[in-house]
DNA sequence: CGAACTGTTGACCGAGCTCAAAGCAAGTGG
DNA sequence: CCACTTGCTTTGAGCTCGGTCAACAGTTCG
């Protein structure tokens, strides 16, 4: 059985992050150029749930990090000792943004699952920058969306009952695990949460008294089916009425 | 009186805040190079106090702009018409940088008072960061900081009591005050407030009636002088008490 | 099986919001 | 110069949402 010979393997990195980034510069059959290396010589990092990759004052040792597998919490120390979670990070999501360029990380970031992440030397991202020029403006775009994501989730956080913020933060959680699977089971309203009840809490600036107790109401009308670290929701529709805060919120 | 005729006007855009990015570029008396351009050939804008720069979902028209004077206001609109102040920018501040190379903007700008703004299009920022390495770098390093900037901002605005953001934006307010004199007046202890008490209230997550409740307390108590868009705060020490929450902050 | 941890639920309480009224400053026109 | 308007600020009274504290249930792991 001959099979036909692959003159250049087109893309060893195309389930790679970075693929966004670099596939522009090799548009069609182009030899693989000098700066597609990266892709092909990533250096991978593993790491068990509740391992740190790394600490706020860390030295952020002239690198970045693309997830390539599993969920980690970016997290800040807020000054009573509990702790605000910046944002929770899946397969595809940059790490270290926060710190670009600069001596230290300024926030925080454990694995909730166990991980592998590619790790991203400073001089490899600005080589890509400096040679190519829309990769720059890739990244910049990304940076800036990184912003109006902050700037977002800010606003959610004012203005919005408990209820709210839960209904959204399921939602997200949904779509996410939506886009995860290519919109192939549009209709599966399933929704990882690998988090605990705390780091939702943490994120959505409530307690987890109060998480619980909204959970359980959505249990209880059911909105929500099973209740530990996934869940299915039947009625996204409803969800998002609640999100938009177009009900009263119940407490029963 | 024959006044020593200067060679080369070392720097035109010695006050311009484009400044950090491009002055790497010609370490010393080198000749200016074509780059230095944008410096020199400025576009710039006038707003009277009221007038927006731009509004949400406005066309971004590839630019940027740089506040030169005068005071901004960004924000964007809550679900309740209420609107969420994102930040406060003063002279040397970039606005646009949430909507990077995107088509619309995401927030809107305001102007508080009579304001003088630069324009940056987008074709002079990738001609800079593509000629120049370091400049791309240090505006990866402005991105990153505004990043980080919210991420703290929004770790503020949990675990904190009203006294204390109150507390923290005046210290706030005021050492950008001290910044902006180059600390020639290290103890002058005044700060501006360009922005109505509705605006310091939707910066802070809190309504204009707190916000002029506390600041009271503060005027009774004699750490807060003067009342309206200027205020002098004679006890800066204990504001950083109040700050941090060392205080129970009793109403009175 | 017990220990330690996470999640659930209840009772109470307080910080800040809502609603409402009055005080003040700046502008307008007679 | 003053009556009148308009918008911002201040202040009061009551109420509600979510936090605090605490007890209990369910899970994981030795």
């Amino acid at each position: 059985m001959a099979m036909p010979q692959i003159a250049v393997r087109r893309h060893d990195c195309h389930g790679c992050p970075l693929h966004a980034l670099c596939i522009d510069e090799a548009p069609a059959g182009a030899a693989l150029p000098v700066q597609r290396q990266p892709c092909l010589a990533q250096r991978s990092l593993r790491l068990s749930a509740g391992e740190h990759l790394f600490r706020v004052a860390d030295d952020t040792a002239r690198q970045l990090y693309v997830i390539r597998a599993g969920d980690i919490k970016l997290y800040q120390h807020g000054r009573d000792g509990g702790q605000h979670i910046v944002e929770f990070l899946g397969p595809g999501a940059w790490l270290g943004l926060e710190s670009l360029f600069q001596p230290q990380h300024t926030a925080a970031a454990v694995a909730l699952s166990a991980c592998e992440v590619v790790v991203v030397p400073y001089p490899w991202l600005t080589a890509l920058l400096d040679r190519q020029p829309r990769s720059a403006e890739a990244f910049a775009q990304m940076l800036s969306a990184t912003v109006a994501r902050h700037q977002r989730h800010a606003a959610m956080l004012r203005h919005t009952t408990a209820l709210q913020r839960i209904a959204q933060f399921l939602l997200q959680r949904l779509e996410l695990a939506g886009a995860a699977q290519g919109d192939a089971t549009p209709a599966a309203p399933r929704a990882s949460l690998p988090m605990s009840r705390q780091d939702i809490a943490d994120y959505l600036a409530l307690t987890a008294s109060t998480v619980s107790r909204w959970l359980s109401v959505l249990r209880r009308r059911g909105w929500l089916v099973s209740g530990q670290r996934g869940v299915t929701l039947p009625a996204p529709a409803m969800l998002r009425r609640l999100a938009a805060g177009e009900v009263p919120a119940e407490p029963d």
